[in-house]
DNA sequence: CGAAATTACATGCAACTGCAAGCAGCTTGA
DNA sequence: TCAAGCTGCTTGCAGTTGCATGTAATTTCG
């Protein structure tokens, strides 16, 4: 348990955070470029968006996505005064928040797609071939 | 330029997201609870500390460490305002500063390695054989 | 049942961040 | 040589985050 990191290790581990913060700052970056809000934003809206009702409850929302429970609620506020969704009280269980995306939701995270699969594919894809992305995507799935 | 990302680039790209999201928040959480600052203290204590000077202009420092300029200087504020390292105006350039790290600031990255290592070392050594961690990091090398 | 624990969400406050702008001090080139 | 531009650093402001706490609804269990 307080076992000393091994040098590949150490090397492993810094080449992650590095790799991780350089791309997602260029991905970020792109987004931004074309007008477009946080990625968390387009988290959000593609959780709803994926269901066909486009209704989710936060707390589901919340576990898709890695973010605090009051990070959520306040991103939850953003999106929810920019008419992306909107809350909606839930019948069954009275605590809970029913997440409804509204149709400028949809269109918002649909037109957010192209420009941040293209950002993927040159800040990431474009320096791995398909078998080391696999292997990456192996790899890097061992951590969780 | 504005090809579409594949299935395993995709796949690659948030596997990446996630993991080093969710190995970052253990190691941090690890630091807080032995009772030390975030790791980006210790990232700039770490690069004046390995200089035998402990001396370094706040440029450099800044190459080094992924922050922007404005987030550098105020975390060095927080720094020089725990007497962990002092600002020295340049000889050479009147614009720069540079960064001494203080006796309490070698001492602290000290303290801190051990728990830091230990926590690399739980959270991602523990899940990778070596030749995986080699692997991981030289694939995650080419993204930079 | 009904008190205690748990779950879902919200919020005040202090700290931190991003942006835009500012201020020297250095460097360049007509 | 000196005005224009660049570089290194700082800062005001608005927006965001983390922490601790609060509120209300549900679940657990003696």
């Amino acid at each position: 348990m307080t076992a000393k990191a091994s040098e590949s290790t150490v090397q492993a581990w810094t080449s992650l955070v590095r790799a991780e913060q350089t791309v997602m700052a260029r991905v970020e970056d792109d987004l931004k470029r074309a007008g477009f809000p946080p990625l968390e934003w387009y988290d959000v809206l593609h959780e709803l968006d994926r269901e066909p009702s486009g209704v989710l409850p936060q707390a589901q929302v919340q576990s898709s996505i890695m973010l605090a429970q009051y990070n959520l609620c306040r991103l939850i506020d953003r999106l929810q005064r920019e008419d992306l969704v909107h809350r909606q009280p839930s019948q069954e269980d009275g605590r809970s928040n029913l997440l409804v995306i509204t149709d400028k939701g949809r269109d918002l995270r649909r037109r957010m797609w192209p420009v941040y699969s293209a950002a993927i594919e040159e800040h990431l894809g474009a320096h791995l071939s398909s078998g080391e992305a696999d292997r990456l995507a192996g790899l890097l799935g061992k951590l969780q």
